[in-house]
DNA sequence: TCCCTGGCAAGTGTCGACACTATGGCGTCG
DNA sequence: CGACGCCATAGTGTCGACACTTGCCAGGGA
């Protein structure tokens, strides 16, 4: 996948959300496409909500509802387990897995580390071009924030966490960052809704850009782990949970 | 899992290497046992290669070998794939995932990276009872390092890295690592072949365990990343791939 | 009333079968 | 003599069936 170009375009926000939703794991989908269908439905529908905590998914109704079989279902099932979107307790029934603050805060610690290695990674790797790609991703950001765009917000947000991500020339990393992504997106909702949350995100991006631009390493790095752990905290804070 | 108690009879690290292959992994096993039991034994050989990169994987030969029908194996191979050890393409027959140093890089900047949160977080949550227990697993690793067993080192210095993983009171993030760990597995024998490298490591884990006692979180993180880094330039310098 | 027990229904894990597709060898034709 | 296309074969993806397990409910005994 090339380094993802920046949309300006706001209205095409749905598209990005699906194309992100599954970046990584898109290239892996083995197995068929049946098997493959029915887990990114089932993804989506768990990280959009639809299916709540605690929901019980059943191979039988599944196969009924997607016109199957239950193997393909079971399949699917296995994928979505191996995500941690949900919970396949031997001989009982599946469910889609409970989300605690703990397991909350123990995503963003992860993902704290792994996005300050993606910054350093950029500052090493990235050429002056790649950097400025961001820049691009960066105003729009701006843009979503000045007119109080939530989630267009969000989800360029994601979108220039991905492109940094591919500018660290690690695809391991890339694809490890998605499925802690898929599993962060559960309870996205919850760390912007805050006020003055997305003017603050905002001046961090910029920093993490212009840290970028200056190949300063260790500012990168800390700037990039402190934007995750503000989301935390932003979370932590709404008292949700 | 309790903290893994450090281990000092060297004779049976045959059963560590068993517990520690899958530590993380035994608790999700969802699904049955079969399908679970054969990607135990499938990762195992994949892991310890008798089963070589390239190699092919097909659902038939495999359910005759295991006396079951293709439907376990299939689930199997899904979730090996998952673990990076197979790859299925659509329609084709699965095959043992090759291994390039590209990407041997790539999983140990992530593991370099990870094991410095693990330090950072054991230095801020730990006991000092937990720490004074790693001071154990040190002691054995200076006994394997002075002996020269190295297979004997490797599985404890694993032992040594899971046991702080534990203390890390990230459950994810104790995940997430033995994952890493069973793809690394793979190429293990590179990096603690070359001469001087065990006296080295041995260095490294004391400077870290007091790094721990003295609980300095920068030195411990530092310490903890250039272990694995290290680990990674002796399997460059050593030319192969 | 409450607990225990036995039976029932729902759902799981596993199986063997079947159609479809990729692959490699063979014959055919340029 | 080499390239191209056809065909058999091996293996995949999917299906429906079946036995076994689990959880639940009703009925009977304390």
């Amino acid at each position: 996948m090339p380094p993802s170009p920046p949309v300006t375009n706001g209205a095409d926000v749905a598209r990005l959300r699906q194309d992100l939703l599954f970046s990584a794991l898109r290239g892996i989908e083995g197995s068929s496409s049946l098997t493959f269908a029915i887990f990114e439905e089932l993804a989506t529908s768990i990280v959009e909500g639809r299916l709540p905590p605690g929901h019980e998914v059943n191979s039988m109704d599944l196969a009924r509802q997607f016109n199957t079989s239950r193997t393909p279902v079971r399949e699917a099932l296995l994928l979505l387990e191996r995500e941690g979107l949900v919970i396949v307790p031997p001989r009982r029934r599946p469910f889609v897995s409970p989300v605690a603050l703990s397991q909350v805060r123990e995503i963003y610690e992860i993902r704290a580390s792994l996005y300050a290695l993606v910054s350093e990674l950029v500052v090493q790797r990235a050429t002056d071009e790649e950097i400025s790609s961001l820049w691009r991703w960066q105003k729009v950001l701006e843009n979503d924030a000045a007119t109080g765009d939530v989630d267009g917000y969000f989800w360029h947000n994601v979108g220039f966490r991905d492109a940094e991500a591919a500018l660290s020339r690690n695809g391991e990393l890339q694809r490890r960052l998605s499925s802690l992504g898929l599993q962060m997106h559960r309870f996205r909702h919850l760390s912007l809704s805050l006020p003055g949350r997305l003017l603050n995100s905002v001046a961090d991006h910029e920093r993490l850009v212009r840290a970028y631009a200056d190949r300063d390493v260790a500012l990168a790095a800390a700037v990039s782990k402190s934007l995750v752990l503000r989301g935390l905290r932003a979370i932590e804070a709404s008292g949700r949970f």
